[in-house]
DNA sequence: CCCTTACCTAACGGATACTAGGTTAGCCAG
DNA sequence: CTGGCTAACCTAGTATCCGTTAGGTAAGGG
């Protein structure tokens, strides 16, 4: 085999063995032999375990990063223009099952994994961020009454998804309508309530 | 220090340890030297590793149990009651930040471990849902166009605190008030919606 | 004076990331 | 065809870490 053809085929088991046991718990060995070749061909491709993981977290966290860059902005109707969004986004997951898991497994164990982990998800989180802020009245969520407005909300968002994407895998037979329908559901009052300059619940 | 004292501080510094790290990252050795003794006074509390996860598993989900138990069922309106279990939930987060941190920790490289997380969450499930599902309105929910409506609601649920309640600790300077009201912000349209049976977004 | 209780030192065994060095098979120059 | 080079892969380790255990010490109460 090819070394890019191998290379390929270690990046796909050691996604999925990542999101099945975790950093620590992901054996070189088992990856190796997923990609039926021995340890040290693994270390041909990568210098280490930690390298590989880094690329896998790039590479997925990127490509789902692109499934918001291509359908949030536009001219539609903002409801349209997000439900399409999370719709596409869990045609990713849907079709990367394992990238998901992994990339929506917190901790690691280790603290420079945990410090990698956290650094590309933050660029992640940059890139899309902007784009709901161009919203229109999204100064209304920035501003509320919550004041990390913008920053809360994407915890929201991705506590939502990342919740719904973890149990789909673990209902496989459920129709990716019904899915994207909860997290519409979820998701859109509030920030539809809130871009219109309805307010907020008031706190008792 | 007595028996029963010690079993606390080694409880007290293993939540700290396994929330840090998670589970295969947790070294007996590191829980031992937080509780100010070596490896062996831990076996001496706990059988292994696994038994001592999972004391700590049933012990925070029961205490995070109780939160909703007692705080959810009443009189009251629906959403002062709502608003009153989230709160008490995120001051439980607030006073156990470590336990919070160790529950949501999702997977932990050792299938019997995570067969046995899931188990105990699923027991935590099992009792907080039927709560939600005595709510006058809570059949539109169960009947929604959403098949699998409750449990979806649930992962919904389970989701948003959870991604606050991670992010919160990472910054601990927000007051819980400002938690709390993302949290019903973020919930409470959409359940109030569906409970007064006014329907969900449609799909296009 | 003994027995229990809390704790220790020292080590074993298994797993794991990573490496040194060799083997095989195809390709290409002569 | 042939000899040698390269690229893909292997066997056989090494060093380290970690869960766990065996067996012992020391202090305090009865």
């Amino acid at each position: 085999m090819t070394a890019a053809a191998r290379r390929e085929v270690i990046e796909t088991a050691a996604t999925e063995v990542f999101a099945e046991r975790g950093y620590p718990g992901a054996a070189i060995d088992e990856i190796a032999r997923r990609s039926g070749v021995t340890p040290p061909v693994v270390y041909d491709h990568f210098a280490s375990k930690r390298d590989l993981y880094r690329r896998l977290l790039e590479r997925h966290f990127a490509e789902l990063r692109e499934v918001w860059r291509r359908h949030l902005p536009g001219d539609d109707p903002p409801r349209e223009r997000f439900a399409r969004s999370i719709d596409a986004w869990f045609a990713y997951i849907e079709s990367h099952p394992f990238a998901g898991l992994m990339l929506f497994r917190e901790a690691s164990g280790d603290p420079d994994v945990d410090a990698m982990h956290a650094e590309v998800a933050a660029r992640s989180r940059a890139a899309i961020l902007p784009l709901f802020a161009a919203e229109p009245g999204a100064e209304g969520l920035a501003g509320s009454v919550i004041g990390e407005g913008l920053e809360m909300a994407w915890v929201v968002l991705r506590g939502v998804l990342q919740g719904l994407a973890i149990w789909w895998t673990d209902h496989p037979g459920v129709p990716r309508e019904q899915v994207v329908a909860t997290a519409m559901n979820s998701l859109w009052f509030g920030f539809e309530r809130v871009t219109e300059g309805e307010g907020w619940v008031p706190l008792d």
